[in-house]
DNA sequence: TTGACAATAACGAACGTTCGTATTATTTTG
DNA sequence: CAAAATAATACGAACGTTCGTTATTGTCAA
């Protein structure tokens, strides 16, 4: 849907929060009452925008790693799509500024965003189980603090990427990434 | 400065740019126009909620851990620190929140801001080589990498701990703390 | 020591704009 | 022609901002 993606597009450099229906009529070319009709409400309108950057996101992300063997390919993989995932949109990944948002702002669209969020983690998991079954990680590796470890990890590359201007960012995360990997096998 | 107080309380919440200068009003039993005059644009009380904030986090999070000898102890009161001042604010660190609304919103809060994350990202590299210096950490330890590594550790502890619910988030940072010391050890 | 005067702070009212939403019309399409 | 999609128009509320005014405070000459 152009709506959605230009949505998408809106929310990653405003936050969802300041995509106003009337902005992103303009965007679109359309009228506000006639792109309003499509949803009923702007609650709608973010979870509908939240919903189709999951999508996108496990099409670009998520399913490409998983074509990679398990261990480290698949975990490299993950990353470098991650962050091409970042890097495509404008302002940045729409799921950390809306988790940073919606931290303290209850609601449907917080509720979505967190089952989002947990589905993501759930996705690190699986990933470094699938590493132990590959003999790529320890038997005994904790892989919920793996998830936490990647998931920080790629955190900090985003705010050193977005806001700082730092040359050696991509560096930075490499050499995390390498560690992380050492300290799990 | 009263004002500026519940700013930065509402600031965390809702984000800087959700605080409207109504609201604020009516959260300190003020006129819209005499907090106004106080400022002279929404971007100027902004900015001031901003130093406001970096001034209390200097005075409840670094200054407090310089107390400490360097090395894991100072190490850890930092990160002690910033996690009681993380759970303070409402709705979480104000700097987070920002660091991601303002990742792609030129003007100067955003040049504000990235000063003060450039400030934030220098006192936890110097906390690194006071470290070496004091023979806890390896002498050819990268403390631009362990300002990255432990400011990764703190988004992810952060994102946990105000969007999920997991209640062995504080372990999971314990435990990532602690192997992130040992790696530079 | 008092009276005049400037400065400061806070006020309520209103500006024009944009917000999200509702109702009613018009167009497009099957 | 019926139905679905888009547009037009309008609403009340909130937005940031400006205005003119009042109340309080501090300064300084007479």
């Amino acid at each position: 849907m152009a709506i959605l993606e230009a949505g998408l597009d809106m929310a990653s450099q405003l936050g969802l929060e300041g995509v106003s229906i009337g902005s992103l009529a303009k965007a679109t070319s359309m009228s506000k009452s006639g792109l309003f009709a499509h949803f009923q409400s702007k609650e709608n309108l973010q979870i509908e925008i939240l919903e189709y950057a999951a999508r996108v996101f496990a099409e670009n992300v998520i399913v490409p790693a998983l074509d990679n063997k398990p261990g480290v390919p698949r975990i490299k993989a993950l990353v470098n799509n991650w962050i091409e995932w970042t890097s495509q949109l404008t302002g940045g990944c729409i799921f950390v500024s809306a988790s940073a948002d919606y931290s303290d702002r209850p609601g449907r669209v917080r509720e979505c965003l967190l089952r989002q969020q947990n589905d993501w983690i759930d996705c690190l998991r699986r990933i470094a189980q699938s590493a132990i079954k590959a003999g790529a990680f320890r038997k005994d590796a904790d892989c919920e603090q793996f998830a936490f470890d990647l998931y920080s990890l790629l955190l900090g590359f985003h705010l050193y990427d977005k806001l700082l201007d730092d040359s050696e960012t991509k560096k930075r995360q490499e050499q995390a990434l390498n560690q992380l990997v050492a300290n799990y096998q």
